[in-house]
DNA sequence: AGCGTCGACTGAACCGGATAAGTAACGTCA
DNA sequence: TGACGTTACTTATCCGGTTCAGTCGACGCT
């Protein structure tokens, strides 16, 4: 079966391939009824334009990349980036982009990748997941000139535009709460410590915890696995004087820290409340199911997604705040006994 | 900053555009000493050839395709497709192969993406999961002759290769050890009825069932979400007489029984037993933590990549299966009380 | 009538590679 | 020594679109 061309819908139409070329494009060039002749002839032997052919002349490849460097142990349970990759996806296939997706083990070859997408013309843009301080691959973006847009913030002078949702109010409000039922004792178990929201939030925590006077804070990092939320947890439960709350980076380490505390004797919220980060329906899957910190991940995706093509289309591209999680109060919380 | 062409290699190497295309290909047609001399000029000035130039001539993308069929927030939860692209891409980056993934929402749109990724040559070839009984898009596959690789089997008589694993044999082997530790009463919480792999389990339980000559077995389906695994439970542990163990086709629902469990005052696995099919690092996270049905996701993905780029490269490509699931004895199973 | 303008379309160049066909230089051997 | 084969290239063509520069006829205006 062969695939039909530009030429195939030319002859069929008894017209040239440049007007077909107009035709399709809705560019001037062809009376309506013309367009309209060739259109239909186009759908009834069903021609799609060679992606290749197009990007070789026009120079856009109608696809866009994402590159992620977590190891596959810890993509696979984390709901974080399916949900996001749905969210991205749904405003691209909207406009027929295609997603381009790599699994890289560093950030240098994450930065290789750029490079060959680049080079390759492969992709029109990228979105840029992890940030963390002066990360070595934002100047590179900028030297190729490749539109990027950044997921994660707030944007601290790089020349990408950032989607961004404010972790530190959110974090204050899952703190405040905790106050609020009476907790002093409060640790956190965070994620990579070198990521930039992850420095953030530890910032917004320190600050938090000496402005309201609480006794006792810590925050550990990890991984983002459930062994090292397990651990964490397990380290934190029996210390002497061992925290009534534990905050979660995210909710694979919640779970498995919940585990910890079931299989510590511990009960749930009585002797620890917790809280977890993002808020995947596993969080309302466990026994007692657990309060988080919940957005729309897929939105944020989308509107990451929407931003890049803006950026490829050449509108000037600002930096875009998207909704701050918000706690959701479920059976994991309460006051301390 | 402007992309090197080849044409600004050959122009630095003082040869044809021609010469350097043998060059960077390994093609005969140039010495050895100039073969490294476009080498080394191709490095410094950082070229990777356009692949969309490449693709137009060359007729091979260098990119395949996966197309899933599942709502966002299942695509989320569920682990099993993210450890399965971790495990494709790495196979398809070791050889310069780019993903194109699309989630879509009904089989029709996703009928559609293929033969728009025909119609493109945006894919030299596609990975199918979820195949269902009589499933419409095989045809329109081999119809396009479009290289593809189905995920999950076995094959019943379609001419498209297959990489599957027994899950008759696997569900064997579980439903045997529940027998041997004494349960008669052994129910099964099972996926999307219409897809072939429910089919094949559903009917391997049934048969194995009578063959073990089991007082009651039933089989309720699902969507594979945590909420219907939930109402699955709680309507099979309300009943007259409840199952004493209970097989889940996924982790997550697996962990939103084992929640309905303890909420409703049942001990696990004193009162009921849970096994999980697939066995995702969720099921350690949990506790008791879950004995399930385990394989090497990323490996099956990697298997099923490495088919279709054998089939893309036109050898002749049979059916392979892959390692059956083993089961993994944890801490939700135990001889009925 | 003559001229300019506009709409509708054609023809050809071009994007950046792969590759078949052609060519010059050189070695080989009867 | 001349026919022949081989090596190491060059040249030209092609892939399938987009796009720019023409072409041609119809129309309006003076």
């Amino acid at each position: 079966m062969k695939r039909p061309t530009i030429a195939d819908v030319a002859r069929r139409a008894g017209v040239s391939k440049g007007a077909v070329s107009y035709a399709l494009n809705g560019q001037p060039g062809v009376s309506e009824a013309t367009r309209q002749r060739i259109l239909a002839i186009a759908q009834e032997i069903g021609f799609n334009p060679n992606s290749a052919a197009r990007a070789l002349s026009g120079a856009t490849a109608n696809a866009v990349g994402l590159a992620l460097c977590r190891p596959a142990r810890i993509l696979g349970i984390e709901p974080f980036f399916m949900e996001l990759i749905s969210g991205v996806e749904a405003e691209l296939s909207a406009r027929s982009y295609a997603l381009t997706l790599q699994v890289v083990d560093s950030p240098d070859a994450e930065i290789a990748v750029y490079r060959r997408w680049w080079g390759e013309r492969r992709v029109d843009g990228v979105l840029v997941c992890d940030l963390r301080t002066d990360d070595r691959r934002v100047p590179v973006l900028e030297d190729l000139h490749l539109p990027a847009v950044v997921i994660g913030g707030p944007n601290h002078g790089s020349g990408l535009p950032h989607v961004w949702s404010d972790d530190a109010a959110a974090l204050t409000e899952a703190i405040e709460y905790l106050v609020a039922l009476g907790h002093r004792r409060i640790a956190r178990v965070g994620g990579l410590p070198d990521l930039l929201h992850t420095e953030i939030r530890t910032e917004a925590f320190r600050t938090l915890c000496g402005r309201l006077g609480l006794d006792r804070t810590l925050t550990l990092s990890s991984d983002y696995s459930g062994e090292e939320g397990a651990r964490a947890t397990r380290r934190l439960l029996s210390s002497a004087d061992r925290p009534t709350a534990i905050v979660y980076d995210n909710d694979v380490m919640a779970i498995a820290g919940l585990a910890v505390a079931q299989e510590m004797g511990l009960a749930v919220p009585a002797d620890v409340s917790i809280v977890a980060w993002d808020d995947s329906p596993l969080c309302r899957l466990v026994h007692p199911p657990l309060t988080a910190l919940s957005r729309d991940i897929p939105a944020y995706g989308a509107h990451a997604a929407n931003r890049l093509l803006a950026a490829i289309s050449g509108q000037p591209t600002g930096d875009y705040q998207d909704e701050t999680a918000h706690l959701i109060p479920r059976g994991s919380t309460a006051p301390p006994r």
